[in-house]
RNA sequence: GGCGCGGUAGCCAAGUGGUAAGGCCGGGGACUGCAAAUCCUCUAUCGGCGGUUCGAUUCCGCCCCGCGCCUCCA
């Protein structure tokens, strides 16, 4: 596999490997659980899934590591709100994410650490840097990173500190930070305030919680070592989240770098404007169910952009993604009876089934090709799907007159590719099969019988005409040379 | 102001120094008694102005516009 992905460290195109040789180690910044996650949030994540099932079926093994934030200001306050303890407050919301995340198809990550599972391992981390002059602690019990230690900071995201000090004049009357050394200095141990109730962990430093950058640096060095390949978040986490990091970990370990490759997904727009609450287009993923769409139509509309682009996520995307998961149902149902090992459903292998075949899959006619070769030149997806869409429509034309060994090399190549794409045809089929009623009220079908009468006298004009009242009854008649079959409108 | 990402057909979205993938929508046609599905077919000179070049949408410069970040937002 020759996978290149850009590194924002570097700005430039760079090969994926593993440093140990053996599986990439990878980790995402997660959700921070005080609410359900929005398809901004669902972006990112399904492009480190694709990422992920890119290295797998290249035949590289993933160390993949998300965390879950489950102590800060926002699961504080809304905890309280909501009358709960944090535990139970952020364990609903944990629960719904992984309900959002399995509807979306994305694979679990072999470790989901949450910060509060991680105190020991903070403070550990805290002391350390305490210890080598990076922090220092405040008459409050609070501790501070001391970004005048860390000589690199600001690297990543190409700030530099003079101008962070300028930027942030105006927040000097910050009363909580008084008693920063700098304004730029960042927290990584919150002493205990009245507002906290009864979150709060005993610490050298007193009573309190971690900051909020302190949990990725804690975490991701405990589960993937002081060095790792692949870090991955939404490009607004570059500064301060992922500077904070490496002060806080190359800090501690010496160890450089503390990530090879760093891995930012833009932005996503909802129907050409920013994603805000005051626009109320803040969507989420039960926010389109509601609407109609099917999760694996909005993993598909999500997929569609580059991931170092803006993308604008419209119903009309969603709703051509339904469209082309139709036609992929369909040729499924006319061309890929019995074929291949997933008997039925050959479009929908099972994902270890995918990685097995490997990049085989791929190794058909020119667009076969140049599909595996998009997603290996920095993920380009939409240029991925340019390629297999083509391919479907050669299927569609000529696939009738296929051998049944030609049949069964293509199903392979278009299995895979969904497989990659994370595209469950199975799940969107039988879910819409059963959303949908299956048999028509007694009274259309009556009325269908009587057209179908109708049609066979030749008396079209009151065929027409109980087609038409059909239709005004919600359902259309959908003729066969043999019969007929009635389906609801509305999709 | 600093850093970063963009401006390609009605919409979404790739791409290349030699006259621009794919999808959706829409138009025309074939097929069908009608309808649905399917098939065929049509629709762009790439934000603006200069420059380099035999030739630029693709390289350089300037300008205009949109978006993100600049201390806890994916």
């Amino acid at each position: 596999m020759a996978l290149y992905l850009h590194n924002t460290a570097s700005g430039e195109r760079e090969r994926v490997y593993a440093a140990d040789g053996e599986a990439l180690r990878f980790y995402c910044c997660g959700p921070t659980v005080y609410g359900p996650a929005h398809i901004g949030n669902f972006r990112t994540f399904l492009v480190q899934d694709l990422f992920r099932r890119v290295v797998e079926v290249g035949g590289l093994p993933v160390h993949h590591v998300r965390n879950l934030t489950d102590v800060d200001d926002k699961t504080i306050r809304e905890a309280a709100a909501a009358g709960e303890d944090l535990p139970t407050f952020t364990a609903r919301w944990r629960d719904r994410f992984h309900e959002d995340a399995a509807a979306l198809n994305l694979l679990p990550p072999r470790e989901e650490p949450s910060a509060v599972e991680h105190i020991p391992e903070q403070i550990g981390l805290i002391e350390r840097l305490l210890a080598s002059g990076h922090a220092y602690a405040t008459a409050d019990g609070s501790v501070y990173y001391r970004i005048a230690s860390f000589p690199r900071y600001g690297q990543l995201s190409g700030i530099d500190r003079e101008a962070l000090r300028e930027n942030a004049s105006g927040r000097l009357e910050d009363a909580d930070e008084y008693d920063k050394e700098s304004v730029s200095d960042f927290v990584l141990w919150k002493a205990w305030k009245p507002e906290d109730g009864e979150v709060g962990w005993e610490s050298p430093w007193g009573r309190g919680r971690p900051g909020w950058h302190t949990e990725c640096s804690a975490m991701s060095v405990h589960y993937l070592g002081a060095s790792f390949d692949v870090h991955g978040g939404g490009v607004d986490l570059c500064f301060p989240h992922h500077e904070n990091e490496i002060a806080q970990s190359e800090g501690v370990s010496g160890e450089r770098p503390f990530v090879r490759h760093w891995f930012h997904c833009e932005h996503l727009q909802v129907e050409g404007r920013k994603m805000s609450k005051s626009l109320g287009n803040f969507l989420t993923l039960a926010d389109l169910r509601a609407e109609g769409f099917h999760p694996m139509e909005i993993r598909w509309a999500l997929l569609s952009g580059h991931y170092r682009k803006t993308l604008n996520f419209t119903r009309e995307n969603a709703r051509a993604a339904r469209k082309a998961l139709q036609r992929l149902a369909d040729l499924e149902h006319s061309l890929g009876r019995g074929v291949g090992t997933a008997g039925e459903a050959p479009l929908s292998p099972s994902w270890p089934e995918v990685v097995a075949r490997g990049t085989e899959a791929f190794a058909g006619g020119g667009d076969q090709r140049a599909a595996w070769a998009a997603l290996e030149d920095d993920l380009n997806a939409p240029e991925a799907l340019g390629h297999f869409l083509r391919e479907v429509g050669r299927a569609e034309r000529e696939g009738r007159g296929w051998e049944p060994g030609e049949a069964a090399a293509w199903f392979s190549f278009a299995g895979s590719f969904l497989g990659v794409f994370g595209i469950d045809l199975r799940a969107w089929r039988e879910d819409r099969a059963q959303a949908r009623p299956a048999e028509a009220p007694a009274e259309v079908a009556a009325l269908a019988a009587e057209r179908w009468e109708a049609k066979g006298r030749r008396d079209f004009a009151s065929a027409d005409a109980l087609r038409d009242r059909i239709r005004e009854a919600g359902w259309q008649v959908l003729d066969r040379p043999d019969g007929y079959d009635l389906e609801p409108i509305g999709d």
